[in-house]
DNA sequence: TTTAAAATATGACAAAAATCATATTTAGGA
DNA sequence: TCCTAAATATGATTTTTGTCATATTTTAAA
């Protein structure tokens, strides 16, 4: 479903979602090690995730990783596009091009439509609803 | 969701289910063609499966893969079992491990049911049954 | 203005997944 | 019995993904 690679990303996006503000920035080293991931691959993919703006950050002493409020608009479909491109969830299960509602695959009408409404929380709810939830204990980020 | 080998196998043993009996073998490169897989590899594939006897095969002239009526009582299930392993769909989609319905993670509401009710299908569906809706017309096996 | 702390850029390396190639085994038919 | 057609077994190669290392740039604070 998801690379390693856009877990590692969600869950950084979503520690930093709780956890960081504009003034309070956290460092790689500080991210990795709760998350649980590697720390210079995680260092990788926050780059790549603040070249594209889907974070912010700050070089240097007092430095590090942020959500601004602009970034908590921003969706777990935005990190997926930046960190696995844009059509890993645009094709079909079995990925057939010619596979739509009208001439549906074996596992289409299995698989939709469950998957459109993941697809669609996933695309349609902030970052900031995902850390309002958390902070309701609602859901958790264990780990 | 799914390696690109347990979407190659997928497609194969489904293509096997329409097109082939006990006594209609179907050679790898009669196989790999319609279903666009490179023949090579699909051929590895094939041979696993064989090996775990979720389809059968003969060597030899008039040799070739086909499903057996036990073979078709297998499930796309085990299919993706051989292929991928056991453990596939075993996860929390974050990769958490207490990540449960009682302490969920941000995505696990989002994700199941609707992910259950699809892993049930793929383990509860006889291949026999996906062929049966393909010759009805109900669902396409495209390219 | 110098120093040190942070991200950034770059690329080397490792592991896993996918692909290709080929020698061996089995079995049907001449 | 021999030849040929098929799967099988094995492993080499390539590509993608994940991981690690390090030199460079920026910036806060002394």
């Amino acid at each position: 479903m998801f690379s390693n690679s856009s877990k590692y990303a969600i869950k950084a996006v979503l520690f930093l979602a709780v956890h960081s503000h504009e003034n309070h920035r956290i460092m790689v080293k500080d991210i990795a090690k709760p998350i649980n991931v590697p720390q210079a691959y995680l260092a990788k993919l926050l780059q790549a995730l603040s070249r594209h703006n889907i974070i912010s950050s700050k070089k240097g002493p007092k430095g590090g990783f942020y959500l601004s409020e602009e970034n908590n608009q921003h969706t777990l479909m935005d990190v997926i596009s930046v960190i696995d491109g844009d059509d890993r969830f645009n094709t079909c299960l079995l990925s057939l091009e010619k596979c739509n509602a009208n001439k549906p695959c074996p596992l289409h009408d299995l698989a939709s439509p469950s998957r459109s409404i993941f697809l669609k929380s996933l695309s349609e709810n902030t970052i900031k609803n995902f850390s309002r939830q958390i902070e309701k204990g609602e859901v958790f980020l264990p780990l």
